[in-house]
RNA sequence: GGCCUGGUGGCUCAGCUGGUUAGAGCGCCGCCCUGUCACGGCGGAGGUCGUGGGUUCGAACCCCAUCCGGGUCGCCA
């Protein structure tokens, strides 16, 4: 039967009290973690967010009604109980942060009683996820996700805090607003006023904080809902929070020295992780050609090496054949992985080719310095010692090969790369390497469209030295873009954007966009843009995938409250879900059902 | 949309090439227990093996379909 809190006043949270309490009366409340009843005398262990503390019934102490009533207590009741703190007078628990006291009851309500929960209220627990996010509200009483939850909020209140001591305000941008069909997926809102047509959630503030800098707020921050109908991963939601800025009268290195200060300030406070300034600093060339990627992980080496020109003229055709067609060779060194089971190298082709390569080649060095290759049998034995001496081969190691186009080599041994080290524990979650990926391609060739489409977005832009490439060679035209990778994780991106109208002009022809359709697009922000417009630049954080790496989760859902899951729908509310007729009716919207669906 | 992977008492799992009554640990319920903290002791309940169909003398196991999760490729300017 549940009891009224009437006259008691919660005095600390469980961890609040310590050995410098004893002595005092102190009223707590929180769910019960676990009883141990020995009969004459009934232990509690009482959870609140802040932690546990032990709770002692002794009839002589809280009284027949009561210590009867502590006997009923289960799993997850709420309980208010009043008593005095004193020094255990049993064993302390070096495991709890109040292990050297207890809490000895003299009065007990019980404020809710609970059903047995369907999983242990636990740390570390490795139920099904599904059934975490169907009970999400007793998962989130975890003690690990409300850690996580805690980081999130110090994470967002030491940003505000930062940034507003460096000048930046805080300004919100609508939700309701307008598609943008380049990019991802919007999520559209029916209007009702409006019958046939549709605002659309953004998928970021980026024209309006461009916007905003026009109107004069030199510096903006926003901790930013943003949605994005496409398909989630471990790491994507569909929608997630961005700390959003943007700056006025600035250029790259002003955009990064605030930032990466701003970095250094959130893990030292938060983890006490020093980070060194500045972050290393790496154009996109440099990181393709390294490690594959444009997010590359620095906390292990295995580089990439071009075995092109060792190749180019040896007798094995997939090589041959890739470098005649444009692409290259190139090759990583797996250290004392030369013994790997011929199994164990199926399943890595297998792996890369999920990645697109049509095979990869290898060389087994074996202890005795002699190789064990799946294409020895083509080469000179000069070629050979030289791809081995490239990779610095040395007895004992597993050498990779992909031959393809640039795009797809680059892909396949960046995969590689992260799956190695990944199977050679190499990736230590307490090790953090950050890196600013720099000079950005500012265009990126569709195949689908035939034409050059923004790798960034079309306000980006240019790199000083390359803007006379830009009708010329748009390949080679590098953009003043950046994004910070954390341990091969893109956690933030922004740019220079352009300010000036012909610049601007002749992006949009560069990337086949007419003035109208520019217009129809953007006109907005190009008709703001007529009325003096300052050079601006900005950044947007992932806050979630931030979140994730400090605290050391391998999902994002583990540092969001009320995550989707992977088809985007909400396991908690069963969003989404069918709407009544009416109100179908109201926004003027009619379904359309398939041919099988008519048919059920 | 493709590929990979999982679904067996409340939870986590085992269950061999198909063969009696589907097991274990934890949890749960009852009784006992004054210093436990993974409390202990004794006893007990609890399962349409995700769902539907098929093969078979016989299906948790094989086949087909389908639902619900997870990873990933495509996608995510």
């Amino acid at each position: 039967m549940a009891e009224s809190m009437k006259g008691l006043k919660r005095s600390h949270r469980c961890t609040e009290v310590s050995s410098q309490n004893i002595g005092e009366e102190v009223t707590v409340m929180g769910w019960v973690q676990k009883r141990r009843n020995l009969g004459s005398l009934i232990f509690v262990d009482l959870r609140d967010r802040s932690g546990i503390l032990q709770i002692v019934f002794d009839e002589n102490e809280v009284g027949a009604e009561g210590f009867a009533k502590a006997g009923t207590l289960r799993s997850e009741y709420v309980i208010a109980v009043t008593g005095k703190i004193a020094k255990r007078e049993g064993a302390v628990n070096e495991n709890l942060a109040t292990g050297d006291i207890e809490l000895k009851a003299t009065l007990l309500r019980i404020l809710s009683e609970s059903e047995t929960p369907p999983f242990p209220i636990e740390e570390n627990i490795n139920t099904k996820e599904e059934l975490r996010l169907k009970y999400r509200c007793l998962d989130l009483r975890r003690p690990d996700i409300q850690s996580n939850i805690i980081m999130r909020s110090k994470v967002a209140t030491l940003t505000r805090e930062f940034l507003t001591r460096e000048g930046f305000l805080e300004i919100e941008t609508p939700m309701l607003t307008k598609s943008t069909p380049e990019g991802a997926r919007d999520y559209l809102v029916p209007s009702r006023v409006h019958p046939g047509k549709f605002y659309a959630l953004p998928q970021s503030p980026q024209l309006f904080k461009q916007m905003l800098m026009c109107a004069g707020y030199d510096r903006y921050v926003q901790i930013a809902r943003c949605f994005r109908d496409e398909d989630l991963r471990a790491d994507r939601q569909p929608e997630f929070t961005q700390i959003d800025m943007e700056l006025s009268f600035v250029d790259v290195d002003d955009v990064i020295d605030v930032n990466e200060r701003l970095l250094a300030y959130l893990f030292k406070e938060i983890l006490g992780v020093t980070v060194e300034l500045p972050i290393q600093r790496m154009p996109w060339q440099e990181a393709m050609d390294r490690f594959g990627s444009d997010k590359p992980d620095l906390r292990f080496g295995m580089e990439l090496k071009n075995i092109t020109d060792i190749v180019r003229n040896c007798g094995f055709g997939v090589f041959t054949g890739a470098i005649e067609n444009g692409g290259s060779v190139r090759g990583i060194n797996a250290k004392g992985q030369g013994s790997m089971p011929r199994k164990k190298i199926d399943a890595l082709v297998d792996f890369a080719k999920g990645y697109g390569a049509k095979g990869l080649a290898y060389i087994a060095i074996q202890e005795d310095g002699s190789l064990k290759s799946s294409f020895a049998k083509f080469m000179t034995e000069e070629e050979m010692a030289a791809i081995v001496s490239m990779l610095e081969g040395e007895p004992g190691d597993l050498l990779l090969f992909a031959a393809d186009r640039n795009k797809i080599v680059w892909n396949v041994l960046g995969a590689l790369r992260v799956e190695l080290a990944e199977q050679m524990g190499l990736l230590k979650k307490d090790e953090y390497r950050f890196v600013w990926i720099t000079e950005f391609p500012q265009f990126e060739w569709s195949d689908e469209e035939e034409r050059f489409v923004a790798m960034h977005h079309p306000f980006t832009m240019p790199m000083d030295e390359d803007l006379d490439k830009l009708e010329s060679d748009p390949g080679a035209v590098r953009a003043k873009a950046y994004d910070i990778v954390l341990n091969g994780t893109e956690i933030g991106g922004g740019s220079v954007r352009i300010h000036q109208a012909d610049v601007q002009a002749r992006m949009f022809k560069a990337l086949g966009m007419t003035e109208e359709v520019a217009n129809e697009k953007f006109g907005f922000l190009l008709d703001a843009f007529k009325y003096g417009v300052p050079p601006h630049a900005g950044l947007a954080y992932g806050l979630d995938r931030l979140v994730m790496l400090m605290a050391k989760c391998d999902s994002i859902r583990d540092v969001i409250a009320f995550p989707k899951v992977k088809d985007a729908s909400c396991l908690l509310t069963d969003a989404p879900n069918i709407v009544d007729e009416k109100q179908l009716e109201e926004l003027s919207i009619q379904m359309i059902h398939t041919e099988e669906e008519k048919s059920e």
